[in-house]
DNA sequence: TCTGACTGAATGAATCATCACTCAGTCTGG
DNA sequence: CCAGACTGAGTGATGATTCATTCAGTCAGA
């Protein structure tokens, strides 16, 4: 009996929205997205998620751990989100628009987390080339194996190629999400989807 | 005589390319691209520069002033250079093509000034903003208003808002570049102005 | 031409505020 | 009472910036 009850309060506290990990995780994303990765005091982190500065050394190794679960918890999520949507679709040209507006959906949803990912995470070569390693690589990768089918089956222009015009396609969908966090105007994001799409595969269609 | 021999020296001093300053703003952009903005220290810059921690504050009046000097500097050029190129053409794909070009060839011909440009200035919202004010917007206003040009012309589909589509033609050549910095292999960035050209030109033309 | 006063660019050791991280101790549920 | 989650004051390192000092070069007067 006991047993269970602490292997619930162990998972609850591991992935549940109440738990300290999870708050720590969203006061972070808050404060660097206000004041940047370099200029947040961890002490803030711990003042936003209403715990002592030590305990953030319970959950995390440091500062720099802190950003790299941010980006590698919501990564993974948005993959398996984009994979999930697809799976049913045949169309290629269709799996393109849903992933664009999925993209633009999820960093239209929370300003913060937009900044965190279109603005902190590129601060340093450093975390670039980690990050690049492995979430990022992976998203350019699904945009990319689409694109590769819609070539086999000529819905695609077969002349480019298809490494490159998947980071053509993914630049112009960050471009949209950087420049919706620089404008304090207020618009909507993920409509922009659909402008994007429309040139993109009106470029790339055969 | 002694008058004006002064004079060409207090010049030299200013602008030439032997002058302190200029010597300063080289060695911040090589140290800056390979530490990042936030891990450089000022005294690891005036080392490079070959010249005392203290002489770096004759010049500039604080470690971020030596960024912002960087890329004012490189942003007002490369728009001046943009304007004088496509000044004599009157095709405005050709306009496009001609920017896309000098674009990537001026990133690609430094690859420290290409860090710079591509991760160190976009790591805080506060530069960000500060610059997408200044030269940023007048970038990407050079390319709307071609864009326009061409709608009105009748080469560029009139369906199509510029200010969005000016974003996704940045946006693309900025993943090229971006792209092109973490990624180890050596391949020419330059080129990739084609590819990208053809796909945009392909997707907005009427 | 020589000399002594003057200038201001350049220096780099010292200052001082700032944080990331630690750890000795407190609290609490069972 | 215990285990272990939590606390938060303290520590040590760091690094931007300052400023007293040096000194190479300029200049004016004799």
């Amino acid at each position: 009996m006991i047993h269970s009850v602490r292997i619930m309060a162990k998972k609850i506290s591991r992935n549940g929205s109440g738990g300290k990990r999870e708050s720590i995780l969203r006061a972070a994303t808050r404060v660097f997205a206000r004041n940047g990765y370099f200029n947040s005091k961890v002490a803030d982190i711990a003042r936003a998620a209403d715990v002592a500065d030590g305990t953030v050394y319970l959950y995390f190794k440091s500062k720099e751990e802190i950003l790299h679960s941010i980006f590698d918890q919501n990564i993974a999520d948005a993959i398996a989100s984009g994979r999930k949507l697809i799976r049913a679709l045949s169309d290629p040209r269709e799996k393109l628009r849903r992933i664009a507006k999925l993209h633009l959906e999820r960093l239209g949803a929370d300003r913060d987390l937009a900044v965190v990912f279109q603005v902190e995470l590129r601060g340093s070569t450093k975390f670039m080339e980690e990050f690049s390693a492995a979430g990022f690589a992976e998203y350019l990768d699904l945009l990319c194996k689409i694109l590769e089918e819609g070539q086999r089956s000529r819905v695609f222009r077969k002349d480019l190629n298809a490494k490159v015009v998947s980071k053509i396609l993914f630049g112009a969908l960050d471009e949209m999400a950087t420049n919706w966090i620089i404008s304090h105007r207020n618009y909507k994001l993920e409509p922009m989807a659909d402008i994007v799409m429309d040139v993109f595969l009106n470029g790339v269609s055969a």
